[in-house]
DNA sequence: TTGCTATTTGAACAAATGTTCAGTTAGTTT
DNA sequence: AAACTAACTGAACATTTGTTCAAATAGCAA
């Protein structure tokens, strides 16, 4: 019935993000209760709406910020970018899978809970996620016009290249056998692979 | 209160499979309730209990159900499998992929899914999984063995192709530019390229 | 026709849900 | 110290949820 000694709005916002997005990765939107999140933050299940109108918009607003966030942090790491198509590819790689790594719960919700926004805070979403795999396109097509790429094909290239990095959050462990950088060169390494086909052709 | 005419148990059971199935699939197993269910099987909510003792079991059976016809569909498939592994991984990739697309709905749920599942539940399912997974993983070995394949890495070779092959059901449409005969060539030329990886090295 | 079985209805039950808001206390400003 | 604002509590609200089950009707066998 009172304020809370050394309530800080500010902070509780972050505790609530935070804790709504590995609640949400965990058990999946329509699983997880606002009182649940409520307990997870320390406070009663009226106060979160001090801090979002509703459990809707809490989603929206992860996924709209995860998405904002990765296509940000891609404009800083290609700002400097290569004119080498195949360097240019190498560096979305690995920038690909290191971000998603350190964020997984993030990357997850983005994936995984689609269905649950509404028609409106889904379009918004999709139109991002499909900025962010543009991006991919259009390195594969530079480098198919360079000559330095043969696709089998450049819209689904771009499919499979970001379905088998994005896979990565699916297995990856902290604690495994391999670190970040390993797993960067043998998922480079495969989608050279995949992108050089014709070369491998006729090299048999 | 009655009885309705022309009910018939057996009817019944697979209109609730195909209709759970169905709505799982397109708003998630916790966001959809046993009355949503019921009202598309054209039946109440109590009469679902005839078939199935409880939601989660309804939704493992489902699952359960769809990783057997999956490994039942590849044995009898790879009963005459080549000897050659560049023919077999083939074989896997259209199986794979004409498999998955003709059952949009299970596979979305068998994947999209494993968080509703209860831990006993959860354990068989991924038993199953990584049953499918070792067969393709079993492949590539021999191909790598008999010096047909030069990967990457074994084990997420199979990973990488596992996600890029399922992650054709998040964009097929009947109605697209590409035939599933289409599909299956296109995605057969990336996985060549990315297991004859090696080759291309040389290649360059 | 009678008796039995199968299949359903419809309401009940206990519990949970998202959201609202008057009231209370902590923190800040005057 | 007083006044104001911020941040929360706790209960209420209407609705929904999964599940149960007595009763009613349809289908089938004798």
């Amino acid at each position: 019935m009172a304020r809370k000694s050394g309530s800080d709005g500010k902070k509780t916002a972050q505790v609530l993000r935070a804790a709504a997005t590995r609640l949400f990765a965990q058990y999946g939107y329509a699983a997880v209760s606002m009182r649940q999140i409520a307990a997870e933050v320390g406070v009663q299940a009226g106060a979160l709406y001090l801090y979002t109108p509703d459990k809707q918009t809490l989603l929206f607003q992860i996924m709209d910020r995860h998405m904002d966030d990765l296509l940000t942090a891609w404009q800083g790491e290609s700002a400097d970018s290569p004119a080498d198509p195949m360097a240019r590819l190498e560096q979305f790689v690995r920038f690909h899978i290191r971000f998603h790594l350190q964020r997984v719960d993030g990357v997850f919700i983005a994936y995984m809970e689609l269905r649950n926004l509404s028609k409106e805070n889904f379009a918004v979403i999709e139109a991002k996620r499909r900025q962010y795999e543009r991006l991919l396109e259009a390195i594969l097509q530079d480098g198919s016009a360079a000559g330095r790429f043969e696709l089998c094909d450049s819209k689904l290239s771009s499919y499979a290249i970001i379905a088998m990095l994005t896979g990565v959050t699916t297995w990856y462990r902290d604690d495994g056998r391999l670190s970040v950088e390993k797993i960067e060169e043998i998922y480079l390494c495969m989608v050279r692979g995949l992108v050089m086909q014709g070369s491998a052709k006729t090299g048999s």
